[in-house]
RNA sequence: UCCCCAGUAGCUCAGUUGGUUAGAGCGGUGGACUGUUAAUCCAUGUGUCGUUGGUUCGAAUCCAACCUGGGGAGCCA
């Protein structure tokens, strides 16, 4: 006797009139007073459920057995049989059926096996866990986990864990979680009456990091290919069906690259995704087809099947002029597009992601590389039908008396980025980088519209249960 | 943070031009039936009507503030 899987069983790996045990929990029982209950066990190893069939001869089915609800764990020990009902091509006749834990009161279990709305699967992040659509989502995630670090891995990358607390307070993008161990009731003031952070824990100001980039930035300068993986805060008051407060970000930081090179390993990065996504979780794809959204797979092979459209932001500016909509906002060379304008591009013009390059250099981030025309920097977008930006990146100024031009520009005090020029002033080579969204990836994969419901515990404005 | 919408049973919702005992489906429970599989059929409803305050003889219903959630916008990934 072998403790297996619920994929194991379905998958066929198991001979048939082999003795297992699965453990699991109950999905749903059926009864027929012929004298058998059928229970659907799931252990969360694949989307379906594995049928114990359970006679009415076993010690405790009328004192246990029958009174299994939704959410009971068990451990069923039988023997694998090609089944003899509908449905499923392998089942387990049952011998022993251990209870592992009664749901003590039925009535009140939040996941009753029937349909519940994602807010209140999201009010129960506990529990939800061991939904069809939660599980579905999950495994899809660490799929694409897994896939993100083996398309780097075999393309020569080193993952790199750049910090999470930084004492850094010039990353400039946007709102950042203070880190302290200083007393709120009690904090310590200098004479001029300010804050006192030299008596805090790292002696200056601290944060949750914003981005692992400008860190990345000094392994990619020396490790030449590197990316981080690892989770992203933004204090922002974003409240918002594609924000989080804490996210995970993919960030690839290459060595003389430009920003063709990482637009296109960040188009074969996304299509390697979701292939694997499409071979490894079809079970859990065709769900989301099922009941997500109709459209989810032939979407994705039409990603993976076509090359990206890129397009410069100033044709991009001109198509939206000359497209007869009418937009809220209107578009003018040297703002920034709004939702509107990234929709119509994605979903309407192109109908699929589309790479937007060369943006205004006063709408971007001080480090992006200054192109020749003096007008913009080699940044780029990767904008994703239903979502939005997915993917940002750009080309880093490289050239530090461009850089520094840029930070007095910007009445910025290079003081504050020291090491950050001296990648510049020591060696400094060309190099390019984006960020992605791991969730935005995840929602974008599965079909799901809000990226809570992509996340195991989400965290957002008025909101960190769990 | 701004605009709009919502908050009624374990869940999804109906209801209320202010007025006696607040309803349905699903779930659960009991029964019938069946190698069943979102099973089906019958029975079964004790609910601070989001919170606080106000108007009123009387508020779940009207008003205000607040809280929470949803959609959209901004910020972005």
């Amino acid at each position: 006797m072998s403790f297996v899987t619920v994929s194991d069983v379905l998958a066929g790996k198991v001979s048939v009139g082999t003795t297992v045990t699965v453990r699991g929990w109950v999905r749903t029982r059926r009864d027929s007073k012929a004298g058998i209950s059928f229970i659907n066990i799931h252990d969360g190893s694949c989307f379906d459920p594995v049928q114990a069939v359970v006679e009415n001869s076993l010690p405790n089915y009328s004192s246990e057995v029958l009174h299994l609800t939704t959410g009971c764990s068990l451990a069923v020990t039988g023997t694998v049989v090609e089944s003899a009902g509908k449905g499923q091509a392998f089942e387990i006749q049952a011998t022993t059926v251990e209870v592992l834990g009664f749901v003590e009161d039925p009535d009140t279990y939040p996941m009753a096996p029937k349909r519940h709305s994602m807010e209140y699967l999201r009010e129960h992040a506990h529990l939800r866990a061991r939904t069809n659509v939660t599980g579905a989502v999950m495994r899809v995630r660490n799929c694409l986990a897994q896939a993100i670090h083996r398309f780097f891995h075999e393309r020569g990358y080193f993952w790199v864990a750049t910090p999470i607390i930084t004492a850094s307070d010039a990353e400039g993008a946007g709102e950042l979680f203070r880190v302290s161990t200083l007393d709120l009731l009690n904090v310590p003031k200098t004479e001029q009456g300010e804050v006192d952070f030299k008596q805090d824990f790292f002696g200056k100001e601290a944060f949750l990091t914003v981005s692992g980039q400008l860190n990345a930035e000094t392994y990619a300068c020396a490790l030449s290919k590197v990316y981080t993986f690892g989770p992203t805060f933004r204090a922002e008051n974003s409240n918002t069906s594609r924000h989080l407060a804490e996210f995970w970000m993919v960030e690839p930081e290459v060595a003389f690259a430009d920003l063709n090179d990482i637009a296109h390993l960040a188009e074969d990065m996304l299509k390697y995704c979701i292939n694997a996504v499409l071979t490894e979780r079809a079970d859990d794809m065709a769900f989301f087809a099922q009941r997500i959204d109709p459209t989810v797979i032939e979407r994705l092979q039409h990603v993976v099947s076509n090359d990206f459209v890129h397009m410069d932001y100033t044709d991009a500016v001109e198509i939206l002029q000359n497209c007869g909509k009418k937009f809220e906002y209107p578009v003018s060379w040297g703002t920034d597009l709004q939702s509107e304008h990234e929709r119509y591009l994605a979903e309407e013009h192109v109908g699929a992601p589309v790479v937007l390059k060369n943006y205004p250099r006063d709408i971007k981030a001080f480090y992006m590389r200054q192109n020749d025309d003096g007008k913009t920097v080699a940044a780029m977008d990767i904008l994703a039908p239903g979502i939005g930006e997915i993917v940002g990146g750009s080309a880093r100024e490289e050239r530090l008396d461009k850089f520094d031009q840029r930070l007095a520009e910007l009445g910025m005090d290079p003081e504050d980025y020291g090491w950050y020029r001296d990648l510049r002033r020591y060696g400094t080579v060309p190099h390019a980088g984006f960020g992605l969204g791991f969730e935005r990836l995840v929602s974008y994969v599965t079909g799901m519209t809000n990226i809570r419901d992509v996340i195991p515990f989400p965290r957002a404005p008025k909101s960190a249960d769990f």
